[in-house]
RNA sequence: GGGAGGUUAGCUCAGCGGUAGAGCGCCUGUUUUACACGCAGGUGGUCAGAGGUUCGAUCCCUCUACCUCCCACCA
């Protein structure tokens, strides 16, 4: 830690601070003056240990949410922490172009413009989404650096840059030739109205209500046919076959045979086949729709079924579904097969049925089963290792919880298809020649690399975002090429983001590291919860969103801060609402308050903040001792990733303890009047030394005022951001100043509800007397020691060491027998009282007698938890004693 | 259909084998010269229900009820 006394003063500034909180009136100025002065940028010798995170890219689809804002506060938290720890700290910014979430905005603003984008062409289309990344990129960086993330802008990456789409290339590249990218024609999840092919991720299953259709099928040679169930009557016009269960004796008789495909007319074999019929489920008898159906198509492959694709790539029905449906939206098409169904007496039941149906992530349009050809990468090579290193613990999940998520997830994982119908993105590095020969590779080939064609086109296709995405961490370094970041800073430390991409994002990045640079891409993943504002997800339609950047008006980029990691428990929510964001300003404006007091004592002479040496007093040593421990448990808490109980710790101390008491016991030395120069000396240091280390405790949370407070106080500008984090500091650690000073305020407490028993103003005289038999000598010398001031925050009128006098109001305090007594006796009500607290304790001494004589509780029971039972009950009883002899 | 998590003070949430906690709210008092975004005192909980393990359970186990979320190709 820096010797503060021996900083030379930077700056001039007064050592007051405005009587009024205003966090908008210094913020900016600070950060300002950070990013000038280089303090985001990793420094520091090299030998130090180092500190590496990456920014989840946000989307540069628009502005930032309140989700954004705990994320990104709780990786500063983390940087601000490390940084003043000493740790060279590298927290690199960047945004995610984003592909088919950016491209849907765009389109949006061109079809409120009455433009489409076909309309206007590849070229000038992806010149828009340019244009609109440049602006969303600079209101995402304003928001960052208006809620104090320390991230180093000469770093920012996009995942469209020149070097990082590279990387993608030749990530793309290297998996095609090692077998693990392939090109192929299968059923995928279809958006209609993106007109793309999405992941299985990107399809959201949602439960409707829909109807079961049974519909006869006519069997060559079997009078009664064959009746089959579907949700989706208008497939059928693609069927190619019927499918039974080879060991079903209610089809049996259907074996070998050939049904006629209503409406169509074409003739269907009947299959067997295990995989897709369920026995359990209806008729037993399935339709097979290879171009349809994914389960449909793998068993079209295994008994060689044509694939007829009657619903084509906009939702509609095609010239193979039959003139009297091409062209008909596929709901459409499903209503006018089901009346000539029924009108053809095939319709045999139709019942209501709940199922999943999934539905667009982006668009919530109902995603079609589309037979196309796309590519893939083949997944349960790269994810066994992936196991393996969260097995290992080489990436340990905070909550761990989320390991058995990850596990589920990524044993039963699917290949996942990478090609997207869209025009902002990567274009896929794959070359097709006039042959129909393809050519995978970096650069653009100038001839085709199997027969040599020179007529060669880039493949149309870009790749789904995600694919970019996996490898920020090594990329933002410059990877593949060998630079001396990537060296440096890779692999990084910590990822924190939110649970709802662990499969999107932090697994495939767990793959993709491990893959391409044979390492993890970090140690940790600190996945948080996502916010929830009354216990409601936020939506516009509910009115409750909370906007980062009004929140940050209204009520200081601290507060918002401060309230988000205090709000960020470990559960699956963190939940938000204005008036923690109010607590949190309130704590912020009494730091500013509790700091114009103090510097109203530095004004003479500015203190250094070293009370060592000095002759400590009993509270002067109390809370040092509890400085100690509260710069013990933030640090301990922040390494746990327990940012609310970080938070709550500093919090407490601050306000319960420094302000609520340690203050109030000196004013009188500090005035002045109350002591002697030595023992006001002794205070000030002790006061500077507290403020001084809670202001950077603090820091890390609420970095601005704390900021500007510290200036204030120490006299530089800018530097609470590199001063070291407090630790604690076992030669502070006062046992017994705690113990004398929790007495002493437990005193003080009594005294006060002691009036408030006895409907007494908070000025009415009060008679303390402590007995001296009842109290540990060495509390008893304290107590002794903090008399004046014990009589002056009790406001009693007098305060003597003797046994309670007859008529007073007997306790027992901290262990301390006192008598309390007014000028007035004891009316009805003030009696009432004391018999509900005594009726409370008869309950809990007789509680606790009935267990110490329980013979199995002594015999079995922890001899310490026993004695700490016999002691309670002595406690009880005495006070018992105490309230009662008053009482009678 | 699988899986995970939840049910603790009026609200939002911590705690998780040995006397129930915080913030906010509420009540009472209070312009004590840092702060009314304050100070002081107080109210408020059969820790979802039922069993079990244990000397002892809010905390561990089982079941039940209700709620959330994730995954899933049952036509």
């Amino acid at each position: 830690m820096p010797e503060r006394a021996s900083l030379p003063e930077t700056t001039d500034a007064s050592r007051r601070l405005e009587k009024t909180f205003d966090p908008a009136s210094f913020e900016r100025r600070w950060y300002a003056l950070w990013e000038a002065e280089g303090r985001f940028q990793p420094s520091g010798p090299a030998s130090s240990p180092r500190f590496v995170m990456v920014i989840p890219p946000p989307n540069v689809t628009g502005r930032l949410h309140i989700g954004h804002a705990l994320g990104r506060t709780l990786e500063d938290v983390l940087a601000r922490w490390k940084r003043m720890q000493g740790y060279r700290v590298l927290w690199v910014p960047g945004t995610d172009h984003a592909g088919i979430a950016t491209q849907m905005v765009i389109e949006r603003k061109l079809a409120s413009e009455g433009v489409d984008r076909r309309t206007l062409g590849r070229e000038a289309f992806v010149e828009r989404v340019w244009a609109w990344k440049r602006e969303a990129k600079d209101t995402i960086q304003n928001q960052m650096k208006r809620l104090g993330c320390s991230l180093d802008w000469t770093r920012e990456r996009f995942t469209l840059d020149p070097d990082l789409s590279r990387a993608v290339r030749r990530a793309f590249v290297q998996l095609y030739g090692e077998g693990l990218i392939y090109r192929g024609r299968y059923v995928v999840n279809w958006c209609p109205r993106c007109g793309t092919a999405v992941s299985d991720l990107e399809v959201v299953h949602k439960e409707v209500n829909g109807k079961l259709y049974q519909i006869r099928y006519d069997v060559s040679g079997l009078r009664s046919g064959a009746v089959v169930a579907t949700t989706r009557p208008e497939t059928m016009l693609g069927d190619t076959a019927l499918a039974i269960h080879p060991d079903d004796p209610r089809t049996a008789k259907l074996r070998g045979k050939t049904a006629i495909l209503p409406i169509v007319g074409r003739e269907l074999p009947i299959i067997e086949d295990p995989i897709l019929v369920d026995r359990a489920f209806g008729t037993g008898i399935v339709k097979v729709t290879p171009a349809h159906d994914a389960n449909d198509f793998a068993s079209g492959q295994r008994h060689g079924l044509a694939a007829v694709v009657v619903i084509g790539p906009d939702a509609r029905m095609t010239k193979e579904a039959g003139p009297d449906y091409e062209g008909l939206d596929r709901f459409e098409a499903r209503k006018k097969v089901l009346e000539r169904l029924a009108a053809e007496n095939r319709l045999v039941a139709t019942e209501d049925h709940r199922y999943a149906l999934g539905h667009c992530q982006r668009c919530d349009t109902i995603i079609e089963p589309y037979l196309s050809t796309q590519w893939f990468v083949k997944i349960k090579p790269l994810a066994e290792p992936a196991i393996r290193a969260v097995e290992r613990g080489d990436v340990v999940f905070v909550p761990e919880s989320w390991a058995k998520t990850y596990f589920a997830w990524m044993e039963n994982i699917h290949d996942w298809c990478i090609s997207r119908q869209l025009w902002w993105g990567h274009r896929i590095p794959a070359f097709h020649c006039d042959n129909g020969h393809i050519t995978v590779s970096e650069e653009t080939p100038s001839a085709c690399a199997t027969c040599g064609s020179g007529r060669l086109e880039q493949d149309p296709d870009v790749l789904d975002t995600w694919f970019s995405s996996q490898l920020w961490p090594f990329s933002v370094f410059g990877w593949p090429e060998e630079t001396t970041d990537l060296k440096v800073f890779y692999p990084t430390d910590v990822l924190v983001t939110g649970y709802d991409i662990l499969f999107f994002w932090v697994a495939r990045m767990i793959m993709a590291g491990l893959h391409f640079t044979g390492k993890a891409p970090f140690h940790t993943v600190h996945l948080h919860g996502l916010v929830r504002v009354g216990g409601e997800k936020m939506s516009k339609t509910k009115g409750n969103v909370i906007d980062p950047l009004e929140a940050i008006d209204e009520f200081g980029a601290d507060a918002v801060r401060f309230a988000l990691a205090a709000a960020a428990a470990t559960g699956p929510n963190v939940s938000l609402e204005k008036q923690r964001l109010a607590g949190s300003r309130a704590f912020a404006t009494k730091l500013w308050n509790a700091s114009r007091f103090a510097l109203g004592q530095f004004e003479e002479e500015r203190p250094a903040g070293s009370p060592e040496g000095r002759r400590l007093e009993l509270p002067d040593r109390w809370i040092l001792s509890r400085l100690s421990a509260a710069a013990g448990e933030v640090s301990r808490k922040l390494a746990l990733f327990r940012f609310d109980e970080a938070a709550q710790a500093i919090y407490s101390f601050v306000w319960h303890e420094l302000c609520d008491g340690y203050i109030e016991m000196v004013k009188p030395r500090l005035s002045g009047s109350g002591g002697q120069p030595a023992s006001r000396e002794a205070a000030r240091e002790t006061l500077a030394r507290c403020l001084t280390d809670s202001l950077a405790l603090l820091h890390p949370f609420m970095p601005f005022v704390t900021e500007e407070i510290w200036e204030k106080v120490v006299g530089r500008a800018g530097t609470l951001i590199v001063s070291g984090f407090p630790r604690e500091r076992p030669e502070w650690t006062d046992a017994r100043a705690q113990r004398s000073v929790e007495a002493l305020r437990a005193l003080v407490t009594r005294v006060r509800n002691y009036r408030g028993e006895r409907s007494a103003s908070p000025t009415e005289p009060v008679d303390l007397t402590i007995d001296r038999a009842s109290s540990e000598v060495e509390t008893l010398a304290d107590l002794t020691e903090l008399a004046p001031l014990l009589s002056h925050l009790a406001r009693l009128s007098s305060l003597s060491f003797e046994p309670p006098p007859e008529g007073s109001t007997r306790d027992v305090v901290a262990g301390i027998g006192v008598g309390l007594s007014l000028s007035r006796p004891a009316s009805s009500a003030d009696r009432s009282r004391v018999a509900k607290t005594l009726s409370e304790l008869d309950e809990e001494i007789r509680s606790l007698a009935v267990k110490l004589r329980n013979p199995s509780f002594l015999d079995r029971a922890p001899a310490a938890v026993v004695e700490k039972t016999r002691r309670r009950l002595v406690e009880l009883e005495q006070r018992r004693a105490a309230l009662a002899s008053a009482g009678a």
